[in-house]
DNA sequence: ATATCTGTAATCGTAACTGTTACGTATGTC
DNA sequence: GACATACGTAACAGTTACGATTACAGATAT
């Protein structure tokens, strides 16, 4: 992967340490947001879509974490409330331009740079 | 609350529609930070423990949401793989910074922006 | 054909959280 | 002092989310 090679959900399980199904639903994802593409078949496995200089941590993030709006409250504040009334989209307009600012971080780092700490890390 | 009356966890979990324990509890760990203080017995509640000026979004993050490290890897990955030996102080360190962004923002912004946000919201 | 591999559905176990009830403790009021 | 009011916490059930597993259909190289 990244070398050209397919790898296969069973090898990334067993780094992982975890259950190639596992591994598949998220490669899934990957797939979907066409970062990854996968080989069915024998000598078959995933492989990367794109350059890995091309893919930045922010891409993976969205991928895997396909949250749609943040759960912000259980259950409905009380309307009658002025409170309740208004607090949700202020706290919204909030949170979004944190979660903007964490996920502009992640864009600056591309997994071609993950890969070269890893080496690095791990000799 | 703010204004110097303190309220009272009933009062908080009807404009939130839940219920008051569910508000104690948060309301506990807010006055362990030292942001709110609650008064017990008859004609109590809770009162902020510093003026809303100067309490930062920040703030009651880490108050609330009390996560020791980030739960990076559900099992510990295998340690006999160069990747999965690398990988973890790698992902920790991008994500602490990607964390620390987040934190920023929400540090900018006043618990009384808050309310005066929501006031203008609510009319 | 057969051995591999992916893609997905179905299930089970578990951790985390919410909602509730219950009860002890503190405190203002009469 | 008696009483009503509120917090602080423990205990427990119901729900949700997620990981781990099993099972099986479809695809593909040899």
């Amino acid at each position: 992967m990244g070398d050209g090679q397919p790898v296969t959900s069973d090898w990334i399980a067993g780094s992982v340490n975890t259950n190639p199904v596992v591994v598949r639903r998220l490669l899934s994802a990957l797939a979907k947001a066409g970062l990854v593409s996968s080989i069915r078949g024998s000598a078959g496995g995933s492989v990367l879509a794109q350059p890995a200089g091309r893919i930045s941590l922010a891409h993976i993030h969205r991928a895997v974490d396909e949250e749609e709006g943040p759960a912000l409250h259980n259950q409905t504040p009380n309307q009658a409330c002025p409170v309740g009334r208004g607090i949700q989209p202020v706290l919204v307009r909030i949170i979004d331009r944190a979660e903007a600012a964490k996920e502009a971080v992640l864009a600056t780092t591309m997994l071609s740079e993950v890969v070269a700490a890893i080496r690095a890390e791990a000799g």
